[in-house]
DNA sequence: CGGTTTACTTGACACCGTGTCAATTGACAC
DNA sequence: GTGTCAATTGACACGGTGTCAAGTAAACCG
């Protein structure tokens, strides 16, 4: 485990990333990355103590690649919470893509192994997050639509977005990215904003 | 692979179906469930080619037990689109949570075997049927919401229904069942059913 | 220049879970 | 008895992860 900017370090990143995209997150052994990598399999441990370890610090490396905090800034600067609601959905929609690669890697991981769940959870209340703000914008605006409580409206938006529901509507059956985001946004203004006009 | 009806394959069944309710659909070995039947684990492979051959054979066995046919029924005796889509999302609201351990199982199989996708698969085309079924139903009555072509609209119903959503509503939310059925509910008529009053 | 450190390689090996194989046992049938 | 069928037992191959120890080669430093 060498220190945190070694060249090779930066190089196994990059190509895991790359393999993951390529692949789809699946069958993507470390033998594959430390090839691809053009360094022996046992470099790759030396810099990172397990699989799901490298998943982790790769998930960090392509946020700080998208930028992450840049893409959310539209949302945040929304003067409504029902332009808030619809700017945080297009800001997912555009993001799943880029990270589905590295994502499903994570969530594949989740079911053997403790702290691939814990990261992937853990990337799941980030964006979860981003939903209980869009739905307090809302409700400051006193346009939360009736019957729904904060938490509940929460949990229903932060579902309704989840990855699978994404995969199977553009992976499945082909829907662009498009299409996506205005489905979901027209699903959530629909099922969150109040239409008391 | 002894006859089809033999006792210790419907023990071996029996187990396998118990265990993965037990257990969410996870970590659940061979050697584990010959042992929960009280075989050894090579009679399990005398009446299961392999793991997943049994997965899906405890799909549907568990499948004929809980009739599903029968709980169909009243989806598809209504007398209304709006009717058929209400008891369809009912119907498969109850059915998940029954079926949630095997299923989950052969989904988790499903990334490294052709089969058990091939099959999880399957069962999903079953359920799209459904949603097909509820939106036909719809748009003979003239109602389905204007914006959607019938084949958008059963993606977009089917997609929602999805497992993961249920999970994540249920198992990580804590929603009950009752409280996913009608989230369900809404949330489709406001998108599929057209308000035109 | 020689010696040490550092990053990496090489090859062997343990572990786990799945799946296979062959030899054996025990019961029931004729 | 002999045959047959279901099941047991124990050994083993395979693939993927992770570990370990010995070796190499370049960089750094006195």
């Amino acid at each position: 485990m060498s220190s945190e900017n070694s060249e090779t370090r930066t190089k196994i990143l990059d190509s895991t990333v790359r393999m993951l995209e390529e692949h789809g997150g699946r069958g993507v052994r470390m033998a594959d990355i430390a090839k691809k990598t053009g360094v022996s399999r046992q470099a790759v441990y030396l810099h990172f103590s397990s699989r799901t370890d490298l998943l982790v610090a790769a998930t960090r490396y392509l946020d700080e690649k998208l930028d992450v905090d840049e893409r959310l800034a539209p949302s945040q600067a929304a003067t409504s919470g029902v332009e808030r609601l619809a700017l945080y959905i297009d800001c997912w929609g555009h993001y799943i893509p880029e990270i589905y690669g590295v994502g499903k890697a994570l969530m594949l991981a989740r079911d053997t192994d403790e702290a691939a769940a814990a990261a992937w959870d853990d990337r799941m209340a980030a964006m979860r997050d981003g939903c209980r703000a869009a739905i307090d914008a809302l409700h400051a605006d006193k346009m939360l639509a009736v019957g729904w409580t904060r938490p509940k409206a929460t949990d229903a938006l932060w579902a309704m977005l989840l990855v699978p529901t994404w995969e199977a509507l553009t992976i499945e059956c082909g829907w662009s990215t498009r299409q996506y985001v205005r489905f979901m946004q027209k699903q959530a203004e629909l099922s969150f904003v109040s239409r008391s006009d």
